[in-house]
DNA sequence: ACAGCCATGTAATCGGTTACATGATTGG
DNA sequence: CCAATCATGTAACCGATTACATGGCTGT
């Protein structure tokens, strides 16, 4: 009985796409990713490919069939190793790296806001405003008229909230310094 | 005149700490990061001392002297190439991954929830809530009485903003699916 | 004095990206 | 029909992690 390793987030993510969608090509599960929400999760075919590899030989997926078509793609579902390792990867328990404070690149950067002249600043928060705003306005648009699943649709509504929290957080950082109206 | 080629996070984030704090020795780099928030920013040695040399070698940072023990550290500054660097990763302007969605783990997992038993998904959640919880509280101590730069007060503040909407949001899945009092 | 931590690294490995190659399919 | 895109991969590279090695420093 050799050790199971952990899966990292992508890994963990497209067992649980394929056990979601039942049989899928690496293709498709690409597709879904990059429907997501998110422009993390680009997943590029040098990704996918060596990935659903690995699982295969890990006997977490297998092929099922081939799609039919003449470009000899393939289906691959979940073994039953394959559903156990998804659900350890799932949780309970979370890990600490999965519940504490996920990384935000913009985060990050507004510490070390005191770098930049009070002009380049201005430019940095009032762009970051525009552009979150935007992409807010981009997400309740998605959310209307999208027929999909009811959990998808609770992380689709984390995603929102989570944007809409920074958007109040810059707004307050502007106010904070002291900036002139944006 | 070769182009300049993009900075990682990490890279951006040890130049603009090193621009901070002044001239660092790799480790005092690694603690810094040790110490913020977030799980996410762990900065192995195995990490560290070869990003030291790699901007090193491109000339975005120099050293300027031993630390003087016998332990044969040595300390690093910024070049004026590597400010300019700097300013490049800072911003503005901003890039969408800078400033679109962060992934977020346990978003992640809520999208799959649906795999889970519903007395699973209780556990899941109410896990998740009480190390939100946990999580909030600690923040908030280590707010008090801290005493730090305004920036990086700012960005703590994104950082607990986060969390408390992360715990809200988690409250609202457990409301959403029914869960039998937490 | 010496156990345990601090500090400075190195080597092997790993998972992902970019760039490329190739053939199937589809739209005008 | 032919250009553009879809779909399936591969190869080279790259930045990070884990694990290890070594020696200075410090508290009891």
């Amino acid at each position: 009985m050799t050790r199971a390793r952990a899966l990292t987030e992508l890994e963990g993510a497209v067992l649980g796409v394929i056990r979601a969608k039942g049989p899928c090509t690496p293709y498709a599960v690409r597709r879904e990713f990059q429907a997501s929400t998110t422009p993390y999760w680009r997943v590029s075919a040098g990704a996918i490919y060596p990935l659903v590899a690995r699982l295969t030989r890990e006997r977490l997926i297998r092929a099922v069939r081939p799609t039919g078509d003449a470009r000899g793609g393939t289906l691959y579902a979940l073994t039953p190793a394959g559903g156990r390792a998804l659900l350890r990867w799932l949780g309970p328990p979370l890990t600490p790296l999965t519940v504490g404070a996920p990384p935000d690149p913009l985060r990050t950067r507004v510490g070390f806001l005191g770098l930049l002249s009070p002009a380049a600043r201005t430019a940095f928060l009032d762009e970051a405003a525009d552009t979150l705003r935007r992409q807010l306005a981009e997400l309740a648009a998605v959310a209307d008229g999208a027929p999909i699943d009811p959990f998808e649709r609770l992380a689709r509504r984390g995603s929102y909230l989570a944007m809409e929290t920074r958007l109040t957080w810059i707004l307050e950082v502007r106010k904070a310094l002291g900036v002139p109206i944006g």
